[in-house]
DNA sequence: GTCCAGGGCCGTT
DNA sequence: AACGGCCATGGA
């Protein structure tokens, strides 16, 4: 069975409203006068498989030492660069990864904006080629820094549309085509970026607190929807 | 002590 | 194409 996914926006959006995602220091970018968009490039890279107290963490050493921005992560060396986000986790790969992204948008943009500027899809190819970069890293900085209209999948995603009983496979691609086909067709052309966002964030948010490992589904907002909640009230 | 978190890569079947 | 091991920290 498939859920409309504009009924499905529309439940979680009366349950949680509009989120307001992917937190981002302002008054730090402010300040420094650095470009905000590239805290959500660092913490696409750093919550990789991370909780997310981990990745602030991380983001608040970058801030004390004042490298939470293209031209410093460019600089900085690799170690001091291991040693700073070490709270995050997997810190050998994740410096190398930021160090990757961080000079190839430098050498061939010279900064973010002109990175951003291109169009989706020459922006995801580029972000799928560096090393470390995977389709839900690229998305979510699509989506999330670059207010592109791109939907992302997570395993939250997954696991919500598994117990809904929405048989959509496990395929990146199948589950983000069905969300973008779907809502593409219920909303405008210019507010699916933040449709998109609103979405994946409202699924993360349901993930978190009721369709958890161990699900509390007397309580959820999709109880009355779900192939998981009937099955186990059998 | 065990489990898990807003993945991705690489080697083996 | 699919699967398993690996990367690492900190909170529950």
């Amino acid at each position: 069975m498939k859920i409309d996914t504009a009924k499905l926006y529309n439940i979680l959006k009366d349950r949680f409203g509009k989120q307001k995602w992917w937190p981002i220091d302002e008054s730090y970018h402010r300040k420094n006068k650095t470009d905000p968009r590239f805290e959500i490039v660092v913490g696409a890279i750093l919550t990789q498989n991370t909780a997310w107290a981990n990745v602030e963490k991380a983001l608040e050493n970058l801030k004390s030492k004042n490298i939470l921005d293209l031209d410093s992560i460019c600089k900085v060396s690799i170690e001091e660069l291991e040693r700073t986000i070490k709270p995050s986790g997997f810190f050998k790969q994740k410096a190398r990864r930021l160090k990757d992204v961080s000079l190839y948008i430098k050498s061939n943009y010279k900064n973010l904006n002109n990175f951003f500027n291109k169009n989706l899809y020459e922006i995801r190819e580029e972000l799928l080629s560096l090393n470390g970069i995977g389709y839900e890293t690229a998305d979510s900085i699509l989506l999330y820094a670059a207010n592109k209209p791109i939907f992302v999948v997570d395993a939250y995603t997954k696991r919500i549309l598994n117990r809904l009983g929405m048989n959509l496979g496990d395929s990146y691609k199948d589950i983000q085509d069905y969300f973008q086909n779907e809502l593409s067709r219920n909303f405008s052309k210019e507010e699916l970026a933040k449709v998109y966002a609103n979405m994946h964030a409202m699924l993360v948010i349901l993930a978190k607190s009721y369709c958890k490992k161990k699900p509390i589904c007397n309580i959820c907002p999709l109880e009355n929807i779900c192939d998981f909640r009937k099955n186990s009230l059998k």
